[in-house]
Formats: structure tokens, C-alpha cells, sequence
DNA sequence: CTGAAAGCGCTTACAG
DNA sequence: CTGAAAGCGCTTACAG
């Protein structure tokens, strides 16, 4: 009932376990004959081989990491982030490399997951959401692993080795702000993503750098990404400057809130105000009216971030990548 | 440069590795002088035994995997559920085990995780939402491996060693229908969960078995759990029956869609149409009306879950936990 | 192309 | 209480 080893395997192939464990792990210069024999006795008896065996004699992990820096309701449910997961199981789906997906939020589990990190666990690091503060990416500047940052880079000591594989936040929020101009509108808030993440605070700059001199700090109010949050967002928005004539949102959710207040308040949309959300996800198109967005590659960049990690961890040198977003006009603005 | 080993501490120590190894596991029989030196050579070398080494020689994981079978946008975005996680969490904080997060959906998917669990790199299994027709569970019914599945077992062959914690699924509907009949609803619809789940087709078989004769399936509609779902299901049910006067939603999402559509339609809550959730999440308190909701221990669950799983893993008997529900009386009916 | 052997870093009876 | 030794299941130079 024991589990079969390299030995039961060489037993039956008639070759010695060096042999079998060549021929598993595509070793070249293997004979035809032993090859084949190799593979039947596998088959006919299920073997796999014992992970940790493996790992102990190469000193490699076969597994990556994928840190969550705050594991909050609003992560869970933000349909952009599953995307993210998604993409990066895309990436890991030809390899047989395992993911282990590590959360941080609270003082215990922060600390646990970089001391699960430190204790060697695995080959390499994803970072799917880093913060400004956040103790993941404070605890890690210095690790030997390569880090794989979904996202911009944050201004705080990191890992030597660290690639960012992200969006250029920056154009998209120019993008948006250009278009909505070119509608005519004048007066132009932002509903901005949480404050603590890097990638909000690089949107909202570029929102402030791009109204230079008219950058009224009254037109921009910060959210979480949730619908719930930019309902609430406008409202407030609204309040202090009734007249305002476009919002520009960094997630559809909250731009899907924004109408919800928008009608609320008797407002038609695009008549009376401009909405755009950004992401492009799937509701974007399916809202009332259907919502003027900047789509991003949000999978593909799941994706790149795992070949940039397994590039590193075979110790080429990688290089950073930023996707361009595309402006997609429906009937918000 | 290489890590420090068992080795190292041994000879800092001046003792042999089998005492650090007995110091390192807690073992009783190890004087007070050399478990002090052990750990002071430790400290000072930051050391931390090689995992793999470990699970070698002991044949144990000390890993446990959480199986999720249909990662959906729709799953992601269940703030119930990022709390089933976060209890799985808690229970795991004291241990230290890791956690592999293991996800379905499509045919690779589950064909991976299916392979990865019968590669024997875990020690046991915590199902977070079995479905019927799921390919994970469907893969594993000759696994040896401990399963515990977080929800009502499904009528499907299983790994002989599983158990259930869960809520009692039927129990919180009667409590939700008889709140409502006793609030004077004679015409009480349901939106109901994803009918691949068994959780959600417990609830409407409670349901349906509730109304007994009077039962009317123009009266269900199905959804997603998502307020989406819910809002495009009352709109339906209101199109078949007007003189509805009560919904009960399988989830508070739904039924925050409900209330959005009761709002749309000019009806008002609770005077023209009682509506109810379930799970009492936080949003429900925060609802406009407030939600009356049938509470759940979601993150108890978890966190339950995970203890039941150590049980089995340690070779104890465990047994299955329903936990009872609450009836939570608020504005809305 | 292939076998014998050493080694990866632990744990755990076995003696004492 | 503790050391020496065998063993967990692989990989990989080293010879041949």
C-alpha cells in the first residue's frame, strides 16, 4: 500500500534509478529502449514522483508565490483582481510549477506570510496589489528571490532583484481626461481607487498633473473600487459643486455607482454628465447607459508577470513591462 | 553564502543534530542546558529547517489544500465567501501549516488540480463550495486523502473520509418564510444561488417544501448570489406576478438587487413588498432599507473547517458540524 | 548511454 | 538525556 518510488520504477523498468530519473526529467542522451521502459512501468503503475525528494536533492521549490497585500472584501470582490489570478494561472498552466497564494492584511498574517517567504517555501514572488505601507513588501527588501510586481513601482526598498510588469496608469488617466475635454466638458472631478495602493496615487497625480493650475482638490474624492463607494463619491462630489460636468472613475464599479447617483439626483448621463470608468471589465458594457471605459490587458499582465518570474528564476534578466490602455467610447460620454 | 543547516546549529550548539532536531520538535526528553544552547544558536543564525528535508524523512505535507470549483468572477466577488477564507485562515494561524489554494473551473483547471492533489503534496482537503457536477470532487472519490467540504455533501461518490461543516441550510429558510408569513406575506417568492451548487438547491428544496401545495415555479427565479442576479430576477417574478408581497433572496446581494428594483418600480419597502437576505453580511445593515437577513457563522465555518480537516489528519474521528442560523429582524419586512 | 555512489537536510528507532 | 547511524526518495557528477 506504500506509495511506489524511483526504485519500484527501476525494478520493474529493468534499468538502474539513475536511468528512470533521467528519462523523467527529458535528460537527452537516454536510449530509445530504457526510455520506453521507463514510461510503461510509470504508466502501469501511476507513479509520480515525491516532490519533496526532488526538492531536497535539486534545491529548488517548484513553487511561487503570490502575495496579496491586503486581503480585504474589496480585493475579494473586485472582478479586475480575479482577472489577474486568472492570467496568472494562464501563465504557471504549461509549467509544473505550484502557486501558493499568500495573504497579508492583518499584523499576524503579514508577518506569517513573510516569514513563510524566508522560510524558503518557494522559488519566486508575485505581488499582485502593492501598497505603499505594506508590510509584505517591507519585510522582503532583503530577500534573495526574484519579485514580480503587478503594478507601478512603490518608492520604498525592495528585493535586488525586482521586475514590474504593469499599466501605464498614467496615459489611461490622460486618455480619459483627453476624451472627456474633446466632449466639452469643463469641469471634470475624479473618483480615485484606495490611497494606500501605488497604482491609485499614480492615477490620481496624473489627474492632478493634467489639469496643472485648475486642479481643484474639491472635484476629487477617493473610493475603494467598489460601486458602493462611488455612489457615495459623487454624492459628496456633487454637494460641494452641483455644476460639475464629467467624472472620471478608476474602476468601472465605481463609475456604475456614479450613475446610480447620477440618477438618483435626476441627472441624465451622458446629457447633463459625463462618466467614464476605466478596466473595461465585462459590466462596463452591460450598464445603463453603457459606459465609456479604458481598457486594459489586465490577464495578459497576469500572464507576462509569470514569465518575467520564470525568466528570472532561471537567471536570465527580464526586463520591465508596461501595456498601453486603449480608450473604448460607448454612451457615457 | 548557503543556508544554514541542522548541521551548523549542531556544531554552534555542541550538540548532535538528532538533539537539535528533538529541541526543534518539542520532543520532552531533552535537558534544560543543551534545548537553551539549541536555540540560542538559532537565534543568533537565523536558521529554519529545510521543509523538504523534513517532509522527506516524515512523509507528511504539513500542507493542507483549499479546493474552490468554479473560480468565477461571480465566486470572487462573494464576500461570504473571502470570509469562509479568511476563517480557514484563523484556524490555520496557530499551526504551521500551509495553505495551496486550488481552483476549477475549466477543463484544464480541474485536471490539474486533481493531479496535483493524487502527486501527494498535501495532507488534506477543505472544499469550499461543492457543486454537483464538479470535476474536483468528481476526480477524487479514490483519493485517501481526508475531505471536508464546507457545505451540504453532494449526493456523489467521495473519498471514504470526508466530512461536512456547514450551516443548516434548510433551517435558515424556514426561519426566513416564517418570519415573512408571519408578517402577513401570503404571496412569498425566492430568488435562489446558482442551481449547480448544493447549497443553493438545499435552499429551494426548503422552500418549495415549505409552500408544500401552494407551490408556484413562476414564483423562483434563480441567480448568481450577485445584486445583478437579484435585480433582474425580481424584475422578472414582478412581470409573472404582480401581487407579489414577499421575496426572500438566497443571499444579500440578491436581495440588495431586489431592493433596487422594488425602488425602480415604485414599490415600497416593507409596505408594498417585504424583502429578505441571507447571510447577514455587513452590507445588509447598511442597506437602504436595512436588510432582514438570516444570519450564518461563515467565518466560524472556517475556521471549524480547518479543525475538523487537523482531526482527521491527526487520525482522530471527528465528526460532521451543522452549525444553526439566526433570524435578524431590520427594516425591510 | 548507463550504473554505482554520494549527497540533499531532516527524523527517529536503537543503544547506552 | 544523547550520539551514531540508517533512511526518506530523489538528482547528478563520475566513471566507464
Amino acid at each position: 500500500m506504500s506509495r511506489t518510488t524511483i526504485n519500484d520504477i527501476a525494478a520493474l523498468a529493468g534499468v538502474s534509478k539513475g536511468t528512470v530519473s533521467r528519462v523523467l526529467n527529458g535528460h537527452p542522451r537516454v536510449s530509445e529502449r530504457s526510455r520506453e521502459a521507463v514510461w510503461r512501468a510509470i504508466e502501469q503503475t501511476g507513479y509520480r514522483a515525491n516532490v519533496h525528494a526532488r526538492s531536497l536533492a535539486t534545491g529548488r521549490n517548484n513553487a511561487i508565490a503570490l502575495l496579496i497585500a491586503a486581503a480585504s472584501d474589496q480585493l475579494f470582490s473586485d472582478p479586475t483582481f480575479a482577472e489577474l489570478i486568472e492570467g496568472v494561472r494562464d501563465g504557471l498552466l504549461e509549467t509544473d510549477l505550484s502557486l501558493v497564494i499568500l495573504m497579508g492584511g492583518s499584523e499576524t498574517e503579514d508577518h506569517r506570510t513573510v516569514s513563510y517567504i524566508k522560510a524558503g517555501h518557494v522559488d519566486g514572488l508575485i505581488h499582485l496589489n502593492p501598497f505603499f505601507d505594506d508590510a509584505i513588501t517591507a519585510g522582503l527588501p532583503d530577500c534573495a528571490l526574484p519579485l514580480v510586481l503587478c503594478g507601478p513601482r512603490p518608492p520604498i526598498p525592495l528585493p535586488r532583484q525586482n521586475w514590474v510588469v504593469t499599466l501605464d496608469d498614467a496615459g489611461g488617466v490622460r486618455q480619459a481626461l483627453d476624451h472627456l475635454a474633446s466632449r466639452g466638458a469643463h469641469k471634470i472631478a475624479m473618483i480615485g481607487g484606495d490611497p494606500r495602493g501605488v497604482s491609485a496615487t499614480v492615477r490620481f497625480q496624473a489627474y492632478r498633473d493634467w489639469l496643472g493650475a485648475s486642479f481643484d482638490p474639491d472635484l476629487f474624492e477617493p473610493g475603494d473600487y467598489g460601486a458602493g463607494s462611488g455612489q457615495v463619491a459623487l454624492a459628496r462630489i456633487l454637494d460641494r459643486h452641483p455644476r460639475v460636468d464629467a467624472v472620471f472613475c478608476a474602476s468601472d464599479r465605481m463609475a456604475i455607482g456614479a450613475l446610480e447617483t447620477a440618477y438618483r439626483r435626476g441627472l441624465h448621463v451622458p446629457e447633463d454628465l459625463l462618466v467614464m470608468g476605466f478596466d473595461d471589465h465585462r459590466i462596463a458594457a452591460l450598464a445603463d447607459p453603457p459606459l465609456s471605459t479604458i481598457r486594459q490587458p489586465i490577464r495578459e499582465i497576469g500572464r507576462t508577470a509569470v514569465q518575467t518570474l520564470l525568466a528570472a528564476i532561471a537567471g536570465e534578466t527580464p526586463s520591465d513591462k508596461v501595456f498601453p490602455t486603449h480608450l473604448v467610447v460607448r454612451d457615457s460620454t
